[in-house]
DNA sequence: AACGTGTTCGCAAACGTTGCCGATACATAA
DNA sequence: TTATGTATCGGCAACGTTTGCGAACACGTT
């Protein structure tokens, strides 16, 4: 039988049912209830055991706070004792913990980044901007992509809030249409820069490319190359980035006396698939247009894809402009004329205010909009003579 | 004057110089030395808290452990304490500190993921495919991208490694020759699986495509075309993949009777801009050959790029062949012959390794290769009939 | 009322690091 | 000597969470 864990007897102790599935028992000469500790197991592996400060300092006989010292420069220390700990360090191969620094900090010098897709140069372009900006100025970024999905950008946002990032980037994805879990970073006061794909109703820091005027000086490009019916394939009609590019399309028109007819006007979702339909829809109008605008690179591409199948002959028969100067653009047909963005300016002007806002500098402190200049590059995909 | 902190007498008090810039005071009373513990401070605004597990505890009345077991599905707890606390919970918008979790558990749920950069679109869909299984399994993925560079990269593997990622997928850049910091996280039991750029010097785990079948087949195709005098602008010597491919070449070669001529094989870097050179000299060889096989898609369109600057018609007089299947490829010119590799599914082949490993199952205990098969696809750039 | 059994909850020790403050040993100035 | 300053180091309480084990109850049975 089993000995008492006080008294050491065995007489008086009797079995007293069951606790968390582990026998219980009774001393009766102590009144003393209690389950046997488990055994230790001793087969089994001992977990891997990472060097830590304590390491350190045990094996050199000081405190932990004096190899933390040593660790990083703290004035209030004996530069032998220093050398003698960096050495050990490096011995024992330690790693610092950044959890731990990061939980008594409660700072991760980390920024998230979240991203629709990777299917185009774009957001990988941004991406090593703002990386660059970033590693400078000592902090990681983690990187992560929503497939264009909302429930998944959602999910991003919540492992990012876990993981306690300092700042966040974020181009949404085409789903989204509520913002509450962007509101989450705000409420709890981490700094969020949106970029790219924005929306008006965040009054919030912005970095976009100038949509606008890339937009108009495509359409007047088209204008002044003969074209006449002129359609936008345009973007969700939530983003500011959509509305913006569909303003310079109409204001283009307008300003050479063209009408802006609603059947010409499509909102597509920034995907192929979709542009593929909506394209083949605009080609089969009754009255089909000389020109296509279109909201973006993929999109212009199907256009011309579509058009090749068609036997159109381009820019003859039909102009096309696309948006972004995908480097497809450059190798396709005679060339696709198309909207330069600086992509990695776009990341390294995003990283910087982020930088800036996590540094509480008073220059941020309100919201602002940083637009950055689009080029129209001229290929052959729109110019007839 | 000051009492004495001790005795609380105040007579006895006296300036005793300065220690950290604070007024030191000495009590000659109990002979006793010390500073005066800085003031609350009240009016500086308090550090913004976020809700723990603590604040619920408290609000409810019952213990942290109470609450952590309300939150993880713990058996015992009476399910009107938990839904209460969840209640809380929500009420005051908990979000849990994973750092906090990680560090107790020593367990992150993060696998890191080091490409060598985004310029062209096969590690951007390796990624997509690692991600979604990853994200089956519970896992967050950390992306980091070495631009191709040594140093760069060494600090992402630290940078992960002070972050303790449960795991890392790798693929290196075409400048390292030492392999010390990837060892650092077999030292420390992180399971890595290199993918792609991968080193034969590593006994360990790998995902790579069939190169040198991918390679075989593209330079037996350009035999069957009538390509005689064939090149092969190939990648840095101490990759597998680079061997692999230039082994696929010689043997294809071989297999036709055709001599490998060491003046026509050449490691490049995988970048555009040593393409572009070395294509140059391939073409300025007095006896110039009258096809290229390229290791990579960049490649092949800098030498497609040259050609048609040099007026050399395609395929014609010059057949080439990429590999990768860019989506460039399927729009330059008549299109450009290319290996294509099952990119997202080697995403999702070294996820699936890595999250075997990390679960110890027996399958993954020794080093593994698994390799994807590539397929030539057949375009303009390299059919003469 | 005592006993036997199961349920539910609190205590406290980790996890690895940082930083405030006290303590000590000297060095130097009055 | 005495008063003051400097240089180094240790103790200890945080940071927010998990978890093993004991303790307090609750409930049904003798």
């Amino acid at each position: 039988m089993t000995t008492c864990v006080k008294c050491g007897k065995k007489e008086t102790v009797m079995k007293a049912g069951f606790v968390r599935g582990k026998q219980r028992f009774l001393c009766k000469n102590c009144d003393y209830y209690f389950t046997l500790p488990k055994p230790p197991e001793k087969n089994i592996r001992r977990k891997r055991h990472q060097t830590t400060i304590i390491d350190i300092a045990n094996e050199l006989g000081v405190s932990n706070s004096t190899v933390s010292r040593a660790l990083h420069n703290h004035p209030d220390i004996n530069p032998d004792t220093k050398k003698a700990i960096l050495d050990k360090a490096q011995e024992l191969d330690y790693q610092p913990n950044q959890l731990a620094h990061s939980l008594v900090k409660s700072r991760t010098n980390t920024v998230g980044i979240i991203v629709p897709e990777f299917l185009t140069q774009f957001f990988p372009n941004v991406i090593v901007g703002a990386q660059k900006v970033l590693r400078l100025a000592g902090y990681n970024l983690v990187i992560m992509q929503s497939g264009e999905s909302y429930d998944i950008e959602v999910a991003n946002t919540k492992a990012l809030l876990a993981n306690r990032v300092d700042g966040l980037l974020v181009s949404m994805s085409h789903e989204t249409n509520n913002y509450d879990h962007f509101r989450n970073f705000e409420k709890r006061e981490v700094p969020v820069v949106y970029f790219n794909r924005v929306v008006e109703e965040l009054g919030t820091h912005k970095v976009v490319a100038n949509d606008y005027q890339g937009a108009f000086a495509a359409v007047e490009h088209l204008i002044q190359n003969g074209y006449r019916r002129i359609a936008h394939l345009g973007g969700p009609p939530n983003l500011l980035i959509s509305q913006e590019r569909l303003r310079g399309y109409r204001d283009a028109l307008q300003k050479y006396g063209l009408l802006v007819l609603p059947e010409l006007v499509i909102h597509g979702d920034f995907t192929a698939q979709k542009a593929a339909i909506y394209a083949q829809y605009l080609l089969d109008l009754a009255e089909s247009p000389d020109a296509i605008f279109a909201v973006n690179d993929p999109t212009a591409i199907e256009i011309l894809t579509l058009a090749k199948a068609r036997e159109l002959r381009v820019p003859q028969d039909l102009g096309v402009v696309g948006f972004s100067d995908d480097p497809i653009a450059l190798y396709i047909g005679s060339g696709l004329t198309t909207v330069k963005q600086p992509t990695a300016r776009m990341g390294e002007a995003a990283a910087a205010m982020v930088l800036g806002m996590m540094r509480g500098e008073e220059e941020w402190l309100l919201p602002k909009t940083e637009v950055l200049q689009a080029e129209l590059i001229i290929r052959g995909s729109s110019v007839r003579k």
